[in-house]
DNA sequence: CATCCACAGGAAGGACGGGGGT
DNA sequence: ACCCCCGTCCTTCCTGTGGATG
């Protein structure tokens, strides 16, 4: 019997430990950060100028995901407006989340004191509006544009424009722009203009190698007091797994965090290796099912087509036998099929996501087509399908179709 | 060796919808 | 408020093709 008390109390035990997972989330910036300092020193070098009141260039960050960019960044902002919170302001903005100048602008505002409503005025007004703030407020203003080429391929190059231009107009305050991206050729898009009123200054950072990727999983294990819930033959496992795929740190943090949750959940600590190996297949499953979810209604009809067909025991599935099959179907679903043609497309498209392996051969008198297998469990693919609203009405002959089989 | 199957996949264009500019 | 542009999805029409078979 599951009481009041029982159902707080096992909550109460499983969130009441010493352990904090929090240190493990993305958005996490650590308050040390390792093997970039030859990035921070560069980065610094350049804007330690303000203690000198000369004005820094403008910085362009490149890098793979889970290199560290945004970390760093973070840190040596959080570092500079701890140190001069009056001097320096610092004003980060992920260029996925606010894509528009309106909300850059906005930002800037925000953090140079200004009163402005979150919609409604005026480019112009803001702009104004948003210069007079920042020249009273006489500081330096480091504004990180995090993920630049979605804005720029956005909002093409203009608003770099307008804030190296409203640079020149100021006095007692100055503007420094880090923008960072993984995508190398904007710079060179950028129109010449902005080109070369930026005055740029590149930073590279490269992917994490092995031991790199092994010291920043353990500093955040020694943060997070986690030192017992893993041996170390498994961060180190977890290292190799994660150099070996382009040195991404974030995802490594994420496989060491779901080993974590799962050895929890288990009651088994520490975790070996055993337990990285069902974090990743369960991170590599939750990946396929939320493709699979999202693929477009048809698409989900054909994939259900193949595993009709599959359980009905046919191999070497065909696109003709694909689209029958799909045909059939669409009937119970009651709606309009697509053609052919189409169906094509769709299946390169599963087979471009890795849902479905397709190979174009020839059956030499009896034509040329593809044959298509199953990547995924067929399983898997109905426990989610036959879940959602519209498919609902293809349970029943999908269930007697396997029977048939049987 | 020519044939011919059962498709692959390119080209062009229509319908539609969202988003940005004026 | 309106329009225009662009991207996506889909259809129609089409040409191309590897190799078992007669």
């Amino acid at each position: 019997m599951t009481g009041y008390e029982n159902i707080i109390e096992k909550y109460l035990i499983e969130n009441s430990e010493e352990y904090n997972m929090s240190y493990f989330e993305p958005s996490y910036v650590p308050d040390r950060i390792i093997h970039r300092e030859e990035e921070i020193d560069i980065i610094m070098k350049n804007l330690s100028l303000i203690f000198k009141k000369m004005v820094p260039k403008n910085m362009f960050i490149f890098g793979k995901t889970g290199t560290g960019k945004t970390a760093v960044i973070k840190f040596i902002g959080r570092a500079l407006e701890s140190y001069q919170k009056e001097k320096v302001r610092f004003v980060y903005l992920n260029c996925q989340i606010n894509d528009n100048s309106y909300s850059l602008l906005y930002s800037l505002g925000k953090s140079a004191g200004a009163e402005i409503p979150i919609t409604g005025w005026s480019m112009d007004r803001l702009f104004n509006v948003v210069k007079d703030a920042v020249e009273l407020y006489s500081a330096y203003f480091i504004i990180v544009l995090d993920e630049i080429d979605r804005y720029i391929k956005k909002n093409g190059d203009d608003i770099l424009y307008s804030l190296s231009l409203m640079n020149s107009e100021l006095k007692n305050s100055k503007i420094i722009i880090i923008g960072i991206t993984n995508d190398v050729t904007i710079i060179e898009n950028l129109d010449a203009r902005v080109k070369s009123r930026l005055n740029e200054e590149k930073v590279v950072f490269p992917p994490y190698n092995q031991n790199e990727i092994y010291d920043i999983l353990k500093d955040r294990i020694e943060m997070a007091k986690m030192k017992n819930y893993i041996t170390d033959s498994a961060l180190r496992y977890i290292s190799a797994i994660a150099a070996q795929e382009n040195g991404d740190a974030r995802k490594a943090i994420d496989l060491l965090k779901t080993t974590l949750q799962i050895g929890i959940e288990l009651k088994s600590i520490p975790v070996e290796e055993k337990h990285v190996n069902i974090a990743k297949s369960k991170m590599e499953y939750d990946a396929v099912a939320e493709t699979i979810k999202s693929l477009p209604l048809h698409s989900k009809i054909v994939l259900l087509s193949i595993v009709f067909l599959k359980d009905y025991g046919t191999n070497n599935i065909t696109t003709g036998e694909i689209y029958n099959a799909y045909r059939n179907l669409i009937n119970i679903v009651n709606i309009p099929p697509l053609t052919s043609r189409r169906i094509t497309d769709i299946l390169s498209d599963l087979d471009m996501l890795g849902i479905v392996n397709a190979k174009v051969i020839s059956m030499g008198r009896y034509g040329r087509s593809k044959i298509v297998d199953l990547m995924v469990s067929s399983g898997l693919i109905k426990s989610i399908l036959l879940e959602e609203d519209q498919l609902k009405c293809l349970r029943d002959s999908m269930k007697k179709q396997s029977q048939l089989k049987i």
